[in-house]
DNA sequence: ATGAAAGCGCTAACAA
DNA sequence: TTGTTAGCGCTTTCAT
């Protein structure tokens, strides 16, 4: 027997065994065969290991080998759909290949991002996984510094390997839909379509706002820079946003093309007060998807990222990094109003 | 300066400062006090670490000291709000305790859920929050195997002890909200309510269930067993579910208490088939919060419960074991529909 | 086919 | 006030 209140190591193994540590450490990995350990050996000793309720001490592992098997992701904020799923996805590849995932948001913080940054790479995590970065160059000067292998996600940088939707045409497609559903609403007339949250300075809004420009443009309604509403992602913000755009129309716009989720919230926090006439012809995009806001009393049209293909890009560029500077696009997917496609994950609950 | 490539080490650091590696540690740390280092030769040691770009390696660290500094929480599933709100509350309650939290999803899959909990062991999570364990008595087991320090939550455990929210007082509560508000659209008769999702085994699904039964039974409405459908948390079961209670019914029923947010994404795969009309006078009620959920077309009554303080309960726990085996209560919240409470992190996005 | 020994980076007990 | 040393649990040469 081990002793009791302290977990068994290899070397209490290797006495119980009669055999040395490297023996026992061998046995348990697979290199006994490059060893030739003698197959009953190993075999004891794994029956060993199990009755002893032995686990390997992956702190002792991963110093000695010079590697966690730990990989990180950070995210702006986890109670946000789009974000859940692109960590869902994030934490089956990572057990797939046989590492554990660590996720941690930043609240979209930067000088908090770079500190969770520099603790997961003091826990020194194989690779990282960036998403929604706000800070992408501090970021990437405090991985290179600890020489920790990096991929950005949703949000680009220029200086590591970068994974994003094609957000110029996910824009570019939700506006056209919102046209079209609002000029049928309203016989003809599209009306006055906004486009509201996000930081025109980062990658995803602007090309996401060049879609939007460049579809009203094309159905002949250009828009004025106060249709466009980058207020930043913060659901408080936006609702102080969407009171001030009412107060100034005195109603809702015709059409809202919404660019977030935590935007949607804070746009919900303005319908809330809103009698149920308020909404009558009214149209919503929301660039995200989220199978409640799906289905709400009028008509949401979302574009939904394909994270399980954002996530396994990302693995591709962390397995053979690029040479070059590389900015990958993956397509997504339009998704119309009342539609509740079935989850990758519906099984589970 | 260090070698590139590599990072640097206290080693380093000494051969640097001219000092030995455990002033190094001492100055880096706050037990220089203790060892009256000079205030000078600290702030020159510390100097030379930001420099050098030095980070302490956790592994090493954690090995020598016997805890690791990381926290885990294993929670069912990522996109899912009430998960999502207690594993935000989580990390901050870790941050702010200088804690690195470790959050794992285990699909609700109870052999998965083991092998998870004992990675996590391996890498000596100083302790370990489970939120809707499927298997809380396996899992005790193997915590216990592991000497690792443990808390349920939403979900308790024989074994150690749970923090939950007050599952009969917010079912009775909902299911009061109901009644009253299908009574109010209906005219006087509350018509015909049903219970659906999870698992009848499982305490908070039992509890929950007696409080809707019994406040049916007051209402002169004792429900009978066809009405309570326990069927899991996977929305494609729920799905089916529904569907079948639907074809049964000839309709929807007049009021629906959903079990989890994940039975009510279920559920949507079937309203989505649905014509308006067929919400016309229906009410829903579910069991924990979505600011979405919260504003769908018909009304939906919800319960929130309060992860913050099911959080810092879990913590206090963790903090002073109780002797005997604890349950701890919270009082959930009632949220009337189309209300959107603005949530603890309304700032960020 | 197996054991001995060194060392990963850090901290803490013990010297000086 | 500081340095020396041992050791956390593991893997990996290098011997044998």
């Amino acid at each position: 027997m081990t002793q009791a209140g302290k977990n068994p190591t290899i070397y209490d193994l290797a006495r119980l065994a009669g055999a040395s540590p490297s023996t026992v450490s061998a046995a348990l990995g697979d290199a006994w065969k490059s060893r030739r350990i003698s197959a009953e050996k190993v075999a004891a000793i794994r029956k060993l290991a199990t009755e002893a309720g032995y686990a390997p001490n992956m702190q002792a592992r991963g110093l000695r080998r010079a590697q966690s098997g730990l990989v990180g992701m950070v995210i702006p904020v986890h109670d946000n759909r789009f974000f859940t799923s692109l960590s869902q996805s994030f934490e089956a590849v990572a057990r797939e290949r046989g590492l554990v995932p660590v996720i941690a948001s930043t609240m979209r913080n930067a000088a908090e991002e770079v500190r969770i940054i520099e603790t997961l790479a003091s826990y020194r995590v194989d690779y990282l996984f960036i998403a929604g970065a706000t800070d992408a160059e501090a970021i990437s000067a405090t991985c290179r510094a600890a020489n920790l292998r990096h991929v950005f996600l949703d949000l680009p940088g220029r200086s590591a390997p970068s994974v994003v939707s094609d957000n110029y045409a996910g824009a570019a497609q939700l506006t056209e839909a919102l046209i079209a559903d609002s000029a049928a609403r309203r016989g003809g007339d599209p009306g006055l379509l906004c486009f509201l949250g996000g930081d025109a300075g980062d990658h995803a809004t602007s090309r996401r706002i060049e879609g939007f420009r460049d579809r009203m443009t094309r159905a002949g309604l250009p828009p004025d820079e106060r249709q466009i509403i980058a207020c930043g992602y913060a659901p408080r913000r936006a609702r102080e946003e969407i009171d001030a755009l009412c107060q100034r129309l005195g109603a809702l716009p015709d059409g809202l093309f919404v660019n977030s989720l935590t935007v949607f919230e804070g746009v919900l926090g303005h319908f809330v007060r809103l009698a149920p006439e308020a909404f009558d012809g009214k149209v919503i995009g929301c660039y995200d998807y989220d199978p409640f806001a799906a289905f709400l009393q009028f008509p949401v049209h979302m574009v939904r990222q394909d994270s399980q293909r954002l996530v396994e890009e990302a693995y591709r560029l962390i397995d053979d990094p690029p040479g070059t500077p590389t900015l990958r696009e993956v397509a997504p997917q339009l998704i119309p109003p009342r539609t509740i496609p079935s989850g990758a994950f519906a099984e589970h609950g």
